[in-house]
DNA sequence: CCAAAAGTGTTGAAGTTACACCCATGC
DNA sequence: GCATGGGTGTAACTTCAACACTTTTGG
């Protein structure tokens, strides 16, 4: 009895991810689709799902991860969490949690991850709680279902804190990239135009990228070169952290 | 029967507050004490308490703060949300939940906030789930109940890295104050010596301070200028943040 | 040859660190 | 008069922001 217990939804505490990705112009998210006509307005939402009583919160989130989009084993941290007694006040949003949760009415805490992947790694899955999921562009997202939009412009600020001090926005890059790729991510994350010499200057001068000596082809103009980490470096900074990065 | 659902306990969902002070000398954080000799080891803990199921979370750790300290609106901030299904492990912590709680053995994921309050305000009070309470040096912590020590550190790092992005500190230190006083919380804080010259210059040129024109009475050596805030520049600073400063 | 993005250096200003001595008070 | 912490300035160095032109490719 305590055993089965222990494998329950818990009726009362959620995740929810927020999961960025980018398209080589403009920072993504991941959304899921509740489906057409039926919820009008804020049709789309975070993925997330009610924790199990006998999993923590970091393996609830990566199985909410998992179940979406198929990979695991990737950037993953917490937000922090939101829940105020009134979150279900739109009416499309408590008739959605009826078709889906045993005790629609409960009072729900979720905790929100905030989590970065490569588009390209995506394969959409459909899952327990989306029939469809796709990335949207953040800069064009003005309202969500529950308290989403807001939890979706607390991730925009935490990843805009973070990148500044960790080199963390590679895990939205494939592993071949161009410094003109890596600038425009930076630009997209931190909504502000940055000096084209200087990021090179600095980024560079971190000595976490590795010149492949590689050009792009096909491109109608001067090739690029490409990059990757190094990832040793990386890892050596990722668990030290800047001070600042200085953008 | 709905509204009286509304204002019961949740059984699954706490709240726990690092609430910090300053001794003039040391950072120190507000513990409550279970009892003599029937927890041995981890006799100490976070106050914290379960949510309500009408009040938010800020709510909530508000009340948790009132009810221990008297005070009201003071700083306070989440910090993010704890909660292993293996985190009663200890066996006192379990004797000790269920001579408080109604459902001892419940998964409770726990919000944690951070306060930052001044000790000469602080007059103890009896709680609902606090016979005794009293400040601890942070440096001397080294076991806490439940995973509350590991709550602890993470408030250290956040206040560190707060710290030096935000004009928070003052929240710890009386009205009137100098500026070895202020010097030494953040070193207390960084957990590291900072230049005493280097230190005055840059927090004088961020214009957040008044000199009061009016000297420390009684010291056995030169007498300290007294400085306040000045709050319109510190509420300015307050909500824009600074990108670094710089220590 | 044209369009498009890649790549590259310098300069002036601001900020950072390191460092040592005299001052005012209580005892 | 001595012990204690308060208060002050400078020089060398590093970092930062601003800024424009040449190069290489595809079409």
């Amino acid at each position: 009895m305590l055993k089965k217990n222990q494998s329950e939804l818990n009726p009362n505490v959620s995740v929810d991810c927020v999961i960025f990705g980018f398209d080589m112009e403009n920072l993504t998210v991941l959304l899921i689709d509740r489906g057409k006509n039926k919820y009008p307005g804020s049709r789309m939402a975070l993925p997330g799902n009610l924790i199990y009583n006998d999993e923590n919160l970091d393996e609830a989130a990566n199985r909410v991860l998992e179940e979406l989009t198929g990979l695991n084993n990737i950037y993953l941290e917490q937000l922090g969490a939101f829940g105020d007694p009134n979150r279900i006040c739109k009416e499309s949003d408590r008739e959605w949690l009826k078709s889906i949760r045993a005790e629609p009415e409960a009072r729900v805490i979720t905790i929100a991850y905030v989590s970065l992947v490569q588009i390209s790694d995506y394969t959409p899955h459909a899952s327990s709680f989306a029939q469809s999921a796709g990335w949207a562009l953040v800069k064009e997202i003005h309202e969500l279902a529950f308290d989403h939009y807001e939890i979706l412009q607390a991730a925009k600020e935490k990843l805009k804190e973070k990148i500044k001090i960790q080199p963390i926005g590679f895990n939205l890059l494939p592993e071949k990239f161009t410094l003109s790729q890596l600038h425009r991510l930076y630009e997209s994350v931190l909504d502000k135009p940055l000096d084209k010499r200087n990021f090179r200057r600095k980024i560079l001068k971190l000595g976490i990228l590795t010149n492949l000596k590689e050009k792009q082809k096909g491109v109608p103009h001067k090739p690029s070169e490409l990059y990757k980490f190094n990832e040793e470096r990386y890892l050596e900074l990722s668990q030290t952290g800047y001070d600042n990065f200085g953008f």
